[in-house]
DNA sequence: ATTGGTTATGAAACCGCTTTCATGAAGAAC
DNA sequence: GTTCTTCATGAAAGCGGTTTCATAACCAAT
C-alpha cells in the first residue's frame, strides 16, 4: 500500500467526508483486508486488532461504499417493495398502507433499508426486470403482479431474491406469501349462500392478477358445493377500483333487478357498489346482502358495517420482508396466512 | 484482453444471463472502451462501429451492471423520493398522492427509474443521510423534513444532488422547490377577515416542519395587515392528522365558543374540523366559516364543499424531479410554486 | 528440537465499468 | 513527400470494496 497516498487527510471528525477503507485501514494502522473483516465478521480477528478498528471507524463515521461492495459481492442492505398498481389503487386502499407498514417496520427493525418501487401495469416485464436489476437490492418483493410469471422467471437474473406477495404461487423458482385466495372467495360466497341469497352476483378484482382470478374461482367453487348454478351474467368484470365498480353495477342494474347479495373483490370494491345500490334505491342489508375482501378499516368503518373476508395485511407486508431477510429455507416456500370471516351488518338476516 | 477468458459462451439470445462488457466487447470485437463510449455517447466512434455495437447489445440484451458504472464515476439512472411522514399521514392525504404522481410520471419519461423512501421523523439525521448515500441515487428529493436543515447539510456528501419540496429555503447549498407558504396563511387569513370573521382559530400544521411555520406566520401577518390582534390562545397546535384536530379542537370548545372562523393547517384538518364543528352544534359556514390548505379533491368533495389555498401538488411533484435531472442551472434555485385561493361554500357569508 | 495445526494478517487479484493516455491511420497544408 | 492535425480506437489505470492465497507467529504434540 502506497503509504503517502494521502499526505494530509484532515482529521475532520467525519463531517460530510466520505472515507475510503484503505484510509480507515491506514488510520488504524491494518490492512484493508482487516477492515473488511471487522466489518463483516467473515473471518477471526484479533480483539486488539478489531478493537483499534472499530474504534477508527466510529471516529470517522465510515460507511462503505455500497456499489464497490456490491461489485465485489457483498451485500448492500437493502430491500425493495415493488407494487405494480396505479397511485390510485395503492392510495385509496387501505389495504396497501398495512402492507407497506409491515414491510418498512420489519425491514427497519431488521436494518434494511426499504424502498418502494412503482411498476405501471402498462410497462413490459423486460421493464421490470431491469428496474429489479438496476436497482440492485438484496431482495425485491413483488405485489400485485399482472403479467405472466413464466415471463418474468426467465428475466429476473438468479442472483436476485424474489418474493411474491398476495397469493399462493406455483412457481418453484419464487417464494410466495399470501392467502388462498381462492378459499377466500369460498367463504365470502358461502356466507351469501348461508343468509338465503341465491341470486349473488360477484364483481370481480382484477382478473389480470392472480387473486382476483382466483377469487371468482372461490365464487364458483361455493356454488358448486351448494349445488346451485352459476350465472354467468351475474359475474361482472371489475378491477377493485371505485370508479370501475360504480360503471359496471349500474349498468348491470339496467337489466337485472333480482339480485340478492353481492361478493365483492374487495373492500372498496364493496362500499362503491352499496353506494350505487342505495343510489338506485336498494337497502343494504335487506334487499341486498354484500361482503367485502381484504378487511380493512373501510369494512369496519362505513355504514353499515360491511362484513368482509379478512387478509392480515401488516402481516403480510411483514412476513414478505422477513422471507427476504431471513429466508425460512434456501428453498423457495409458499406461505400461506390465515383468513378470518367477518360478519357485520352488511350481510345480517332481516329479523 | 485475454481473448480465451469466455470459452465457450452460449448465444441464449441474452435470457436471464448477465453480460458483462467485457462479452459485449468481444462478440463486438472492440475494446471495452469503444463499448462505452458508444453506450454513453462520451466520445466520437466511427459509424460502422457504433452500429455493430449497438446491434450486439441489443441482440444480447445487454444492461451495464450499474454498481460497476456508479464506482467508476457514472451516473445511475434513478432518483429518489424521500418522505419524511408517517404512512398514517401519507396514505391519508391526497396532497401526496399527486406529489408522488408527479415525481414518478417526471421520472419514467425521463427515463429515471424513481424510487421512494420513507423515513420516520423519530429517526435521526444521520439515519436519512446514511440512506441516501446508501440507496445511491443521482438525485434526492426531501419533503417533510422535520430536522435542522443546517445539521443535514453537513451530512450529505456534496456529490448528491439534493431538492427539498414543499417550501421556499433559505439554504444555499440545495435548491427548493414549493409554494410561499407565508403568502398563503396570508391568503386564507385575510380571506376569512374579508368574509366577516373576527376571531379566527388557526389549527396548525405540524410545526416542526418549515411549512406549518410559515403558515402560521401568515395567519399572523394578514391579522396585522388588517389592523387585527392576534389572540395566542387561537393559535392551536396540530400537526397535520385528523386525529390530533379532533382532540385539540375539542379540548380548545370546551372553554371557548366565541369563534368564527378556523383557518386549518391543510384540507384534512379542516375537513376534521368541520366534523367536530357539527357534532358540538355549530353550523359551517353559518356560525364559523372554514378554510383548508392544499386545494386537495378532500376539500372539492367535502359536504360542504371546502374553501382552501390550493398549491399546486402534482406539479410540485414533477417540478422537484425536473430540477433533480435537468437542473436548470447548475447553482441551486428556488423555485416559487403559485397558489390558488378557491372559495366555496365553507366560507359564504349567508345572504 | 522438529513437526504440525491454528490463528492473525497482509498482498494481490478481482468485480465491471469509465476515463486518461498513447498510438496509428487518414487528410490537410506546406 | 514530409509534417501537422484530427479522428478512431485499444491498453491500462483506477473506483472501493471482498476474498483467496501465502506467510508469520504461536502453541501443542511428538
Amino acid at each position: 500500500m502506497k503509504l503517502n497516498k494521502f499526505p494530509d487527510l484532515p482529521d475532520d471528525g467525519g463531517v460530510s467526508i466520505k472515507y475510503t477503507i484503505e484510509e480507515i485501514a491506514l488510520k488504524a494502522g491494518v490492512s484493508k483486508a482487516t477492515v473488511s473483516r471487522v466489518m463483516n465478521g467473515t473471518a477471526s480477528v484479533s480483539d486488539d486488532t478489531k478493537e483499534k478498528v472499530e474504534a477508527i471507524i466510529k471516529k470517522y463515521n465510515y460507511e462503505p461504499n455500497l456499489n464497490a461492495r456490491k461489485l465485489a459481492g457483498g451485500r448492500g442492505g437493502s430491500i425493495a417493495l415493488v407494487l405494480e398498481e396505479s397511485t390510485d389503487q395503492f392510495f385509496s386502499n387501505p389495504f396497501w398502507k398495512l402492507v407497506v407498514d409491515g414491510f418498512i417496520t420489519f425491514a427497519a427493525t431488521h436494518n434494511q433499508h426499504p424502498v418502494l418501487h412503482f411498476h405501471s401495469p402498462q410497462k413490459s416485464d423486460r421493464d421490470l426486470a431491469d428496474a429489479l436489476v438496476r436497482g440492485n437490492h438484496d431482495g425485491v418483493a413483488i405485489f400485485g403482479w399482472h403479467h405472466d410469471i413464466a415471463a418474468i422467471e426467465k428475466l429476473i437474473p438468479k442472483h436476485i431474491r424474489v418474493v411474491f406477495g398476495g397469493n399462493q404461487g406455483k412457481s418453484t423458482r419464487f417464494t410466495y406469501v399470501g392467502v388462498d385466495n381462492v378459499l377466500g372467495g369460498e367463504m365470502a360466497t358461502q356466507h351469501l349462500i348461508e343468509q338465503g341469497c341465491r341470486n349473488i352476483v360477484h364483481i370481480t378484482g382484477d382478473l389480470t392478477v392472480e387473486s382476483g382470478r382466483e377469487r371468482l374461482q372461490g365464487y364458483r367453487n361455493a356454488h358448486n358445493r351448494a349445488g346451485l348454478k352459476v350465472k354467468e351474467l351475474n359475474i361482472i368484470e371489475g378491477d377493485y377500483s371505485r370508479a370501475t365498480v360504480e360503471k359496471v353495477l349500474l349498468r348491470y342494474l339496467t337489466k337485472h333487478l333480482d339480485l340478492d347479495g353481492i361478493f365483492a373483490g374487495n373492500d372498496l370494491s364493496a362500499i362503491s357498489a352499496i353506494t350505487v345500490l342505495e343510489e338506485q334505491g336498494f337497502e343494504v342489508p335487506a334487499d341486498v346482502k354484500v361482503i367485502g375482501f381484504d378487511g380493512t378499516n373501510l369494512a369496519m368503518n362505513h355504514s353499515p358495517a360491511l362484513s368482509t373476508v379478512a387478509q392480515p395485511s401488516y402481516l403480510l407486508g411483514s412476513e414478505v420482508a422477513r422471507q427476504l431477510i431471513l429466508p425460512s429455507s434456501d428453498e423457495m416456500v409458499n406461505i400461506n396466512l390465515p383468513l378470518e370471516l367477518l360478519v357485520r351488518e352488511s350481510t345480517m338476516k332481516r329479523n
